[in-house]
This record gives C-alpha cells, sequence and structure tokens, in this order.
DNA sequence: TCTCGGATTGTCCATCAGGCCAATGTTTTT
DNA sequence: AAAAACATTGGCCTGATGGACAATCCGAGA
C-alpha cells in the first residue's frame, strides 16, 4: 500500500512532502504502471488528462486523491465523477494533508468546505472545518482589526486601507501589529494564509 | 464535545452502545436543548421531524451523523442536505461506525460505498453537467517563475525563497518582476490572491 | 549562423512594511 | 475608582520590496 504522487517534475509541493514524508513522486507517463490495487495516490490537476488518469486508477482498487492549485465546485465534480475520493487545495497546510489522508483512506470523502455546499446540493450547511476555525483566527480579533485583516487579505496596502477606514496609515500599521502578535504570525503573507486559507488539525476521537 | 445519541426510549442499539460506551443517549425532545457547539451526534431517521433538528444542530456547529435502518439515496441526500456529514446503517457494526466517526469528525463526508455514486452523480447532475477547466494562471509562467510564485504563495520572503532554490535573491526578484508583468498585478499579495483563490464560478459563458 | 526567450546576476533608488517608544482619549471590566 | 483593553496618531529606523537599466550565458529555432 504505497503512498504516491503524480505530478509534473517541477512540482515538489514542500507541504505536501512535509505531510507524508515517506511517499513516492512518479511522473504521469509511469503512474498507470505503477500504481495498484490499494495505493493511496494524490494526483495533481494541472496534469495533461489527469481525469481518465484517476478514473483508471481509481477502478484499480486504488484511493485517489485530487489537489488543484485553482479549486473550484467544477473540478471537484470532475475528480469526484472520475472516482477520486478527496479534493483539495495543492498548497494545503501538511495537517490538511493529512486530514484528507484519514478521511478517504476510511471509506470518506473529503472535499473542501466552501465547496461541500455544492457538491452535495443547493442547501447543504456545511458549517464545519475551515469556516470555524477561519472564525476563529478572526474571532481573536476586535472588530478594528478584523476590517483591517479583511482588507489587508483583499491585498490592498496600508494606504488604500487606511483610506478605505478613514485613518492614517500609522494606525493601518498599528492595527496590523496587534494582529500579527495575536495570531503569532510574522507579516501580511503569513495572516493571509492563516485567515483565508484553511487550516487545520487531524482530530482524533481517542474515545 | 459530548458524543450523543438522539433516539426513542426503544432503540437501544447494542453495536453503537459497543462502538462508543461513553456516549450519552439522549431522547428527542431534549437534542436541541443539550446539544452544543462541537458536540458528536447521531439522529436516528426514524424519529419524527429528523430533518430539522439535523438542520438545526448542524448550524449550530455539531457534527451530524444520521442514522437509517433502511438506507436509499434518497434519505442520504436529505440527511446531507439538512447538514449532517455521515449516513450509514443503523445496524452497522461497531468498527464501521466508529469509521463514521473518525471521517465525519475530520471534516469527511461518508456515506455507503453503494449509495455514493448517486450521491456524487445527483449532485454533479444538479449543477449542470461537465464544466471546462478555466485557464491556470500558472500555466502562463515558466518552470522557474512558477517556481519561486509557490514559494511566495507559501508566504516566504525573496530571501527564503533564494535559498530554497539555491539562487540569489536578485534572480527571485527578476522572477517575481516577470510574474507580475504576465499575470498583471502588482506585487506578491495580489498574484496570491490570483493564483491561490481563483474563485469557483460555474457559470459556463462559452459552449 | 543569428536571433529570441529564458535564467542568472548586478547596481541604484523610491517606496512599502513593521518594529520600537510614546502619547491621548474612550470604553469595558474588575 | 482603578485597571485593562481598545482606537488613534506621531516620529524614527531597519529591512523588504519592486522598478529601471544592463549584462552574461545557454538552448531552440529560423
Amino acid at each position: 500500500m504505497a503512498e504516491l504522487f503524480v505530478c509534473q517534475g517541477s512540482d515538489e509541493l514542500p507541504r505536501w512532502r512535509e505531510a507524508f514524508p515517506q511517499a513516492i513522486r512518479v511522473p504521469p507517463s509511469q503512474a498507470r504502471a505503477q500504481v495498484m490495487h490499494g495505493d493511496r495516490v494524490w494526483v495533481m490537476s494541472n496534469l495533461e488528462g489527469w481525469t481518465s488518469l484517476v478514473t483508471t486508477l481509481s477502478q484499480r482498487g486504488a484511493i485517489l486523491r485530487v489537489l488543484s492549485y485553482t479549486p473550484n465546485s467544477a473540478e471537484a465534480f470532475q475528480a469526484l465523477d472520475a472516482g477520486a475520493r478527496g479534493y483539495a487545495h495543492a498548497l494545503s497546510p501538511a495537517p490538511l494533508l493529512q486530514q484528507v489522508e484519514l478521511v478517504t483512506a476510511n471509506q470518506g470523502i473529503w472535499v473542501p468546505a466552501e465547496l461541500l455546499a455544492q457538491v452535495v446540493g443547493g442547501a447543504f450547511k456545511a458549517l464545519g472545518g475551515e469556516s470555524r476555525l477561519q472564525e476563529d483566527a478572526l474571532a481573536l480579533l476586535t472588530e478594528r482589526e478584523r476590517a483591517v485583516a479583511l482588507a489587508v487579505a483583499e491585498g490592498q496596502t496600508n494606504k488604500e486601507v487606511a483610506r478605505r477606514l478613514d485613518i492614517t496609515e500609522r494606525t493601518v500599521k498599528a492595527h496590523l501589529g496587534a494582529i500579527f502578535r495575536k495570531l503569532g504570525v510574522r507579516d501580511r503573507l503569513q495572516m493571509i494564509l492563516r485567515i483565508s486559507r484553511q487550516d487545520a488539525r487531524v482530530t482524533d476521537p481517542g474515545q
């Protein structure tokens, strides 16, 4: 039961490597030859013909997960329809990837919380995972800090945020400093990754 | 984070008790009062108004699973649509129930394998068939530029990227300049928003 | 062969980002 | 009432960032 990662030579995905240090990288040309029943396989959605590859390998009895740089519901459907059991952002942090691994290895389906609603149907109320943790991070902030954080998360500069909130750029910096301290990040980049992308730790229902 | 089992007085479900010895049985009348955010809840589908109960509790932030004596895809859909993350046979053996627990506790969805195709397929149809892949912003970049972009998208500084790729910080800047030009963005923030968070549009104007 | 795009590095420079120290006024909590 | 937290702004300083202009090397084509 090998752990395999099908990708182009260029993609190293350090976070993925961090999550699965013992896994094997496989070029798409050799995937069909190497994957066997029971293998756990990750496939990048930027490969040529990834859907047919996923179909083939899942019919063979492998557990398929698809990673995408641009997750969207349409692609998620393609992945699931092709037989994948998991679909996530290619740049997801290691704990999240391990969570996906855990879920899919146990006959579960894993898709990003924000796509869940669309995957299951119109009115699916998915209040789990990301949104909750996301709000946890934002919940640590004050009203004003949250406003600054959200503006910065849209890619605005301090000056632009200042104009939008009608305060001085200096004040924006003050809020940002407080935000960084509270969230334990070093700069706006890390902050964005913290509040706008999925973050998860594996839950062990250890009785 | 309690483990709760909402059922009529008659249902004892020894297998369920075996799987979760420490769990609490709750009559449906008290479920709304006792369930809190983060609780893991199992609901029997033979209860009056189980769908609204599931909806309420899942919106409250609990993790919902539905157990049925007569599993079928229609009911599975109802359960998922109401916010449940798991759906299984009420008489499933203990290890399977624990598996459902594990999967759903980790943001996964669990439905019986024989219903999987219909659930996924149904959602697929509901959204209007296959759709075209949006062009990948990363595809516009060269091999090296992509590597830089991905590293930067993880929140790394130019210096860190330089170390990782074993090039000068100056070269990193050169690549970034080319990336910004190609993607039409002004800085790394905008680039990240561009390559790692493309909005999920299902609309398909072409065709 | 000669040109073109890509990878690499350099210097110079204006701007941006954040940290540090400090201040004032308001609101909330104890 | 006193303490703590929050919102606001100031100056100063260091390092990070990105553009402009320019150079070298290399492989793929015309």
